[in-house]
DNA sequence: CTGAAAGCGCTTACAG
DNA sequence: CTGAAAGCGCTTACAG
């Protein structure tokens, strides 16, 4: 056993945690030189950097990100910044994140808040002003607000965005990087196959209008029937929130019509399960007489009798791709990932009632 | 304007983030007495105090948490870690953390983490070796883990547990607090509820045996039972895993008998959601033929029809205080506090059908 | 390719 | 009740 060796025994039986000192120390070198392996700076000798990293491995010495950050004027936290009340949602967006994070170093913090609130851009700012993040990740719908933008450029702060639609609220910023969804072609995959399905009296419960992706999901839902020749029908557009109750009540109206519709689409699964119960109520079932689809391939989906046929959106590969624009060293030049949604077809959708 | 405030203009002018030396110059104190009153320390003259504060509220300084923190010798986050499927509970005890972190400067680091794997405790104490936490808080069904209680007391971090059956995993520890959840209380509402509306043959659909919860409902079910001189049908007890699938069958293998129950009794919502299932394909009315009742309130619960009678625990309120616990100054010497859950009729309980 | 000095913004001893 | 010095564990800017 040589004597570095031995050293390296002395103190791991101190059972300390291990500062850069101790790795100089025990390396022989400065502490700017251990440094440098940390930051993996190119100009440090092979040989110096295997030295290094060998007693780095030993001692287990891992830096602290409080003394990186206070150097590095940062701090080792990504922002994931949401309004958003689909629980599932915010739990597969944080998995994706926290994929790509571990083994960087880097911790989630979590922040939701309320769009709603007078205190909705103060809350933020002396969030952002206490922090100093490594980076944020914002989610739909406020990944669009303006406000909440210019603060993040105002104070400098790296972000991603997660959106529906490309371009929105979009302008030359810091570093104005995006995940774009494209919620629309999911939606005429749907659609279409309700057209195939020789549906043609087509109902639609419409989505929370403030929220992009409800225009886009409408688009692709047009689109996909347009292919074959159909159309909603005008006198079957109804207009939802994407809320369960909204659902319901837009269901209570088309499937009481006389002339009601022999399929319904819906732009998100709350409110396809609020058609559900509706056509439950009034002694459809579905899919012989009723067929329905909706969008988020949701928990609430497959526990539906029959299980919705659905959209689904990649959602837990988004986060981790806008984790990776905030935490990949070379930051790529390309600006705005696009991700697919796509068709799940499962009970609820059948062959059109004959006439 | 006197000169004070002359120097105070000066500096907002240069709009450049405070530092407590900024604030110690402008007071024409030292930076140990701003770090004084920042800290609370008693020791400061009331008159010092109010200058050195008005200096704090105008320049808006808020002390940097990372050197703090480098100084204090731990971070002002606050770890959340768990490893529980049920996405509305992540969130709810997010949220409640959250309601009460807010406005002490820290922040919540969340840490999901995978129970079965290998790496458990590895990936574990390399989160707590990397981060200094101001203090964890620890979610059913890990917070029974003995080997992760004992990693938190060997690296001394002050943790909070969040458990169903009191006292489980216990021993004197550090700082061994513990939220308790009285599931029992509102299980024994809920059975009691269904003996008082006539039900005699009565099934029901266990949750996961590994969890203590599941232990706890069972326990309030069958109190409940037994003050109306009821019980579970011994022919009619079905082990389940928490899981809609695990429902399902088992509300399969109830509703098929000739000798089917009246009433089925389910350790949570998902399992009752797969009821209601096996009960629409038995072609069974719920309440008319068959009376579910669940556990947990989950989103699902008022989106099935009819909507489910189930019990609500005050997950958000629980989070609370076990924040409350890490955060509040003086820390209390009450280490256990319970919550009760509590009925919610709706309607899928109604009287046992004339036999 | 490597290092000595100064600094990031705070706090802990130690004085007085 | 208040302060000057040293230190937390890192990095930057400057030398060599």
């Amino acid at each position: 056993m040589d004597k570095m060796t031995d050293t390296i025994e002395a103190f791991l039986s101190l059972r300390r945690k291990a500062t850069i000192n101790d790795v100089a120390r025990l390396a022989g070198v400065s502490k700017k030189t251990v440094s440098r392996v940390i930051n993996n700076s190119p100009s440090v000798h092979a040989r110096t950097r295997d030295a290094i990293s060998e007693v780095i491995a030993r001692i287990s010495f891992q830096p602290d990100p409080q003394a990186r950050g206070l150097a590095f004027r940062r701090s080792f936290l990504i922002g994931l910044i949401y309004d958003n009340p689909n629980a599932q949602y915010i739990v597969n967006m944080q998995m994706g994140v926290l994929d790509r994070l571990r083994g960087t170093g880097n911790e989630l913090v979590v922040h939701p808040c309320d769009w709603r609130s007078d205190d909705f851009i103060p809350e933020l700012r002396q969030f952002l002003e206490h922090q100093r993040l490594a980076g944020v990740i914002i989610l739909p719908p406020i990944a669009e607000d303006r406000r909440l933008l210019d603060l993040l450029d105002e104070m400098e702060v790296p972000r991603v965005r997660v959106t529906a639609r490309a371009g929105a609220s979009n302008q030359p910023t810091i570093s104005g990087q995006e995940i774009v969804s494209h919620d629309h072609i999911g939606c005429a995959e749907a659609s279409a196959h309700i057209a195939l399905l020789g549906h043609r009296r087509i109902g639609y419960i419409g989505g929370n209008l403030d929220y992009p992706s409800a225009h886009e999901r409408r688009r692709g839902f047009d689109a996909g029937l347009a292919q074959h020749g159909c159309a909603i029908a005008p006198d079957l557009d109804e207009g939802g929130n994407y809320s369960f109750a909204s659902g319901y009540e837009a269901g209570q109206r088309l499937l009481t019509r006389p002339d009601r519709p022999t399929a319904i689409i819906c732009a998100n699964d709350e409110m396809a399960a609020g058609a559900y119960k509706a056509a439950y109520e009034s002694g459809l079932r579905i899919p012989q007489d009723l067929t329905v689809v909706g969008f988020d391939d949701a928990p609430i989906a497959d526990r539906l009798s029959p299980p919705l046929t659905t959209v689904r959106l990649p959602t837990r590969d988004m986060a981790r791709m806008a984790a990776n624009l905030l935490i990949s060293p070379e930051p790529s030049t390309i600006s705005h990932l696009q991700v697919d949604s796509k068709l799940v077809v499962r009970g609820s959708s059948a062959k059109a009632p004959n006439p």
